[in-house]
DNA sequence: GGATTGGCTATATCGGCGTTACGGCTACAC
DNA sequence: GTGTAGCCGTAACGCCGATATAGCCAATCC
């Protein structure tokens, strides 16, 4: 966090310009060197690597990023603000598809942890649906999913020559992966109740904890409760 | 089609192999010519670019794709097949990742079909859905959508270092995307008759056409029936 | 039958790239 | 003042994509 070289800073800058301007995706060292009007060595000594830059660069697109989605989610419906972010996030793709690519494609041998901090986003946005009782599986494996279907949207969206019938496929999309995601809002599906409870209690102990347990009494319930919501893991 | 070419064959094999074996899903020109002993200028003859060569190796890849499912599809219920398709796919990109990537990653300046391909395949299939009276919304329009979840699917299973998890996550997206594509098999969900009727006879007309009307009344027959499922194109 | 010509090949080369060894510079320690 | 340690730019290395050039071989034509 404590990113106060601004050396560093104008050097990942560039070539994130030079990323979003070249024909092909591609950036080359020297160039990012000389416009900001230091040799090649420094970027080594900075960076260790292209690829080092590359993954601060994309970690400069995660702040971004964050930024972008902490200016946002201020309603107090947690749905509508996980709504929010798949719009939020198909914008983001749309306004910098070569940095979406280089955060969210897998590079071989990236360091970069764009993706995961963007899926922990994802994961705290759901843990607040759970606490209301909104979500019908584990936010991990939402966040999983949902990051999944966004991507691939988004993705498409890239590929294709930005035809007429962008937001029809987008929310059809978040729909679709929503739906099989959530509880149904108007009536009150509860399938499996104690599920359902179970996965929001945990989500609750998330958000704020507890003074009524003991630590250690908590952390036995959150056991249990994983139990519950994660049959597999015996 | 008529791909005789045993040198142009030996070259993308080649290619592919050092890109599925390289560490960075990289490929050098010098290389793969030194592999089937020739010198460079043939590949530039025959390819004219390495863009070019990266193109054939996509398309090549297609075609095993295609001849993997082609394999596959044989039972009479094409909703099954659709369900075998989403698996096959997803062993595909197991299989190649490097090879995946390359086919359904956007790639600036690509003139490579496979994606497209790899799409009408899926709409294929997806007709003869339709013509079940399987489907709830176009093909085209069924199509995007799950073939954007299936690559976002793959895409983050390629990223992750092959966790536990995998194919639960792959089934739910599939039922996720299915269930908001097809309509549900228990009970018959008719929420709109008149507009998954049309969808269906569009879908037969696609499959076997008709001897009852004149060309030019089918034709307009079509024209109206895509007025009935685009209601949003005039 | 021998000269010619056109297609195809390999050699050699160019410019650009990522990366690094090396020498010089500055700023501080004693 | 002198030694020293860290930092920087210059220059170079090796690799890559792409190409100009020259040689080869076979078919063709007089």
């Amino acid at each position: 966090m404590a990113e106060t070289d601004p050396l560093r800073a104008a050097m990942i800058e560039a070539a994130e310009r030079q990323l979003a301007s070249s024909s092909d995706h591609e950036v080359a060292t020297r160039a990012v060197c000389e416009a900001v009007g230091v040799s090649q060595p420094v970027l080594y000594r900075l960076f260790g690597d292209k690829r080092g830059l590359l993954d601060a660069v994309a970690d400069h697109g995660y702040e971004r990023y964050a930024a972008l989605k902490a200016a946002q989610e201020q309603t107090g419906d947690p749905v509508a603000d996980l709504h929010a972010g798949w719009d939020g996030h198909m914008a983001f793709a749309k306004a910098n598809p070569a940095l979406y690519q280089l955060m969210f494609t897998p590079r071989p041998w990236s360091h970069s942890t764009a993706r995961d901090r963007v899926m922990d986003l994802l994961v705290a946005a759901l843990t607040r649906c759970a606490a209301a009782g909104a979500l019908k599986v584990e936010p991990q494996t939402a966040a999983r999913l949902i990051l999944s279907a966004n991507v691939g949207t988004a993705l498409d969206h890239i590929a294709r020559p930005a035809l007429f019938d962008d937001p029809a496929l987008s929310h059809r999309m978040r729909d679709a992966v929503f739906s099989h995601v959530l509880t149904t809002t108007t009536a009150q599906n509860d399938a499996d109740p104690l599920y359902t409870a179970a996965l929001r209690l945990h989500a609750q102990l998330d958000l704020a904890g507890t003074e009524a347990l003991e630590p250690a009494e908590t952390a036995l319930l959150r056991r249990w409760l994983e139990r519950i919501t994660q049959p597999g893991r015996g």
